[in-house]
RNA sequence: GCUCCUGUGGUGUAGUCAGGCCCAUCAUCUCGGCCUUUCGAGCCGAGGACCCGGAUUCGAAUUCCGGCGGGAGCACCA
């Protein structure tokens, strides 16, 4: 027989014990969580709202995540992606504890598929699917439906072998909600698995996979966006039909994420249009690309359990992030000069000149940058600041002297600091450097020689912001 | 169209279940000041919100009713 119409999913307790951070999960034994994407591509500042509220509990409750893979559709898997995912996690700090492919578990699909079919609380179907589909809309049974369990298990076994058809949940045709109705759980898909060939056929769909993994693997706490409210309303079938105790289940509100492409698939056009030079392309919001700009891992994870588990959507604030961002990177960050669109003036000194500047202007302990400045060098100031200067203004080169903008030259003017006067960096010796910024655009720029000592890091470009050094350009982070 | 979720300053969040301790918390943000050889950091100060309307109550962000707004699902995708 048919089991009941499932409750809607439970609200969430709030059981906040008043500390800050996430509420604690209702638990009475282990925790077990899972993260679970499809894998089409590397992960992306959308995923990794999922992943850090999974780990933050797994963290909170000493609990087990597992990292499962929806490769149930051959069509739209990447090969690359199993890896890529995974390296993503472990770079966010979320090492999962245990990694289960759907593709490698068909014939435990097949097992349950064949319990509901036994149980009359699924059937085989042959019917057009559009038919099928109009028949749901109208709340009537497809004439597939009725038929007993034995026959339906025929049915099944040949279907398993060849021919076309479906395999459907039954749950409550009369339900007001047209999306609950009846639900494919496994379809025949003909192409190629890319880690499986043609070894299989009938591949579940996302509902009835999810189902039964998440029962299967013990899963306590299932912890996914709003957007799957309907989709746990149809999982509960499942268990209800086979008698399954039920996973405690918790939506957080739909994230929206400001002036970012974060469709797998529309970057994915992109990349094979030669529109992005790759998945770590800076202009993306994908983890690879976040983390090749210096994004620090923990401040993406400190962002999210800070906006918890609402149920209220939400908008990211790049400018929030931006600064957990910050306060990580600043203390350590190294300081440089870098000129952008730089222009260049004779320095009229009397002597040669020493820079002495900080690395780090709270840190002696970091060092300094040291350069001498020959007599009649030639220094390069942004064109910005020069542009300012009026002719016999006062300007401070920073960490080496004050002159004076005298008939396109500069003039020394004392070595010691005045106050009210600008600052600027420039450049003696030095290296051209072009900074891209994440909308795409390139600055020309001159950075001074330490920075050859310092590729790969994050770095501060004195009045300019924090960038990461790559070979041959920088890529802005942030202010 | 049907079904469901949701609405506290610019953004996120605490408080809403058990109405008064809330002329509303914290962070970020904005503005001003101090400090600083960066427009970074730090310090000080200020600004800014309970979607709207009724009802219940001595008292409502919190309860009830009605609006309005935002979002999602209705795939042989995940």
């Amino acid at each position: 027989m048919a089991a009941q119409a499932p409750a809607p999913p439970k609200p969430r307790q709030a059981t906040d014990s008043g500390h800050r951070g996430l509420p604690p999960l209702e638990a009475d034994g282990a925790v077990v969580l899972r993260f679970a994407p499809g894998p089409s591509g590397p992960l992306h500042l959308g995923h990794s709202r999922a992943v850090a509220l999974n780990h933050a509990y797994r963290e909170l409750h000493d609990g087990k995540l597992i990292l499962r893979l929806e490769d149930t559709n051959p069509a739209v898997v990447d090969p690359a992606a199993y890896d890529l995912i995974a390296a993503d996690m472990e770079w966010l700090g979320a090492t999962p504890d245990e990694t289960v492919v759907q593709s490698d578990r068909l014939e435990i699909y097949y097992g349950d598929a064949r319990e509901l079919l036994s149980r009359g609380a699924a059937y085989v179907c042959h019917c057009d699917a559009e038919e099928w589909r109009e028949l749901k809309r109208q709340s009537v049974a497809c004439p597939c439906r009725p038929s007993e369990p034995a026959a339906q298990l025929t049915e099944f076994e040949a279907l398993l072998a060849g021919g076309d058809g479906i395999v459907v949940v039954k749950t409550d045709l009369a339900d007001p909600n047209p999306a609950l109705r009846d639900f494919v759980a496994l379809r025949v898909a003909e192409a190629p698995h890319p880690r499986q060939g043609d070894a299989w056929r009938l591949w579940p769909t996302y509902n009835f996979a999810v189902a039964v993994d998440d029962y299967r693997l013990g899963v306590t706490h299932v912890l996914r966006g709003k957007d799957h409210l309907n989709n746990t309303q149809r999982q509960q079938w499942v268990y209800r039909h086979l008698g399954w105790d039920e996973p405690q289940f918790i939506h957080y509100g739909l994230v929206s994420i400001p002036d970012t492409l974060l469709k797998t698939s529309t970057i994915r056009e992109g990349l094979t249009a030669g529109e992005y030079s790759g998945w770590d392309d800076p202009r993306l919001a994908t983890l690879a690309a976040l983390r090749r700009r210096g994004y620090q891992p923990q401040a993406i994870m400190d962002y999210w359990v800070a906006a918890g588990v609402k149920e209220a959507d939400i908008t990211l604030s790049w400018q929030n992030l931006e600064a957990a961002n910050r306060t990580l990177v600043e203390p350590e960050a190294k300081r440089l000069f870098w000129v952008p669109e730089p222009v260049e003036l004779v320095l009229d000194a009397p002597q040669p000149l020493e820079k002495r500047a900080p690395f780090h202007p709270d840190r002696d302990e970091m060092g300094e940058r040291r350069e001498t400045v020959a007599l009649g060098a030639t220094v390069s100031l942004p064109a910005a600041d020069v542009q300012k200067l009026a002719e016999g203004d006062l300007l401070r080169l920073k960490n080496l002297c004050n002159c004076r903008l005298c008939d396109g030259r500069l003039e020394h003017a004392g070595d010691n600091p005045v106050r009210g006067v600008p600052i600027v960096q420039w450049c003696a010796a030095g290296a051209p450097l072009q900074l891209l910024r994440p909308d795409g655009s390139l600055t020309d720029g001159i950075v001074e020689p330490a920075a050859a000592e310092l590729e790969g890091e994050v770095v501060q470009f004195e009045r300019v912001g924090f960038v990461r050094l790559e070979r041959g350009q920088a890529l802005f982070l942030h202010r």
